[in-house]
DNA sequence: GTCTATATTAAGATAGAC
DNA sequence: GTCTATCTTAATATAGAC
């Protein structure tokens, strides 16, 4: 691939995106991100003017992958609740990477709402884009008037395994509450 | 009260105890904490050497909290369930507090993660003294075999709760799930 | 035991040569 | 478009006067 400038500004978002999961937006410095892209520290204020700016340029890039994911299990899913499944096996599929950073909205979220951080509300649209297409599944399945609730049920269910995992460093737990979560599932759509 | 060595030490761990739960760690540096107990940033070395040593203190004083609270509901509860339920009404007294900032041993345990932070096993200790205790509850309850296992449930649910209350600066969502989970909590006793 | 002054380091950010 | 050099600010931490 060519070193365009957009190929640039691509690489330095791809990787910033990865250096704030694993180390945290605060940790990670223009010296950090710079030296992991290859490029001169005053090259990059060529690219990027603020450390804000990489943040929303993040935030960005994540809104667009969580999109095509749920594109994508849209297709994968024939039935409502085999989409939420898809959702739900997330955790499963990226056990390892939750062990050892956690969830990668969740934990930018706290860290943002500690910061006080302007871009608050923009990361917490990860949230919302999942959420509304949660409460989507669920009004096809006949659940309309619980419809956000039990989206947001599932949200939490997610964020709180997620912590946990992070802070025991435990697979194992993952895997159990996963099966947990599928057998919550059915039996709230055997209700009524 | 008079300002003896010890009183002071006590005031500067109990203001960085607040502003770490508030801004953060990192966020948190030694003048702001010295700037709210009151003395000066030389004189701030007096009594902690390093960050890392208020951090320490900071999560000693947490688990003797923790402790005290444990040793409460074992008080005030008489029987198990009734114990169970005081850790699950505690998201209902701290709702405003966490909708603000979040739950105080989650997002240290978070952010240390984070970090790399060698007090990070210190910091889950907050949380194993809590699984424990529930763990113990549950064994009183008749469930030796899955106590531990419902332990971690309650925690990561407790967890999920507060990560998305703070995100959406949600009251409301908290009183949904504090209800459900006590309804988890009735038909888990039911079971068998 | 408390203060002021200062050393040191690293961060975000800019200027200007090439 | 990329670099080096530099500015500015703020943090941790220390030295030494009182």
């Amino acid at each position: 691939m060519v070193d365009t400038k957009e190929n640039i500004r691509e690489k330095i978002i791809t990787v910033a995106d990865d250096l704030f999961y694993r180390n945290g937006y605060v940790q990670t410095s223009f010296s950090t991100i710079s030296e992991a892209v290859g490029i001169s520290r005053g090259n990059f204020y060529y690219h990027f003017k603020t450390k804000d700016e990489i943040l929303d340029a993040v935030i960005n890039r994540r809104m667009g992958n969580v999109q095509r994911m749920l594109d994508q299990w849209e297709t994968e899913g024939k039935k409502p609740e085999d989409r939420i499944r898809c959702f739900i096996n997330i955790l499963l599929m990226n056990k390892v990477k939750i062990k050892q950073f956690g969830c990668p909205i969740g934990t930018l979220s706290t860290e943002l709402v500690k910061l006080e951080h302007e871009s608050q509300e923009e990361a917490n649209k990860l949230f919302t884009l999942i959420r509304g297409w949660l409460r989507d599944q669920f009004i096809a399945l006949g659940k309309k008037k619980e419809a956000d609730e039990l989206a947001m049920h599932l949200l939490a269910r997610s964020q709180g395994i997620a912590t946990l995992a992070n802070a025991f460093h435990d697979e194992k737990f993952i895997k159990n509450e996963v099966k947990q979560m599928n057998e919550w599932l059915e039996s709230t759509i055997k209700k009524q």
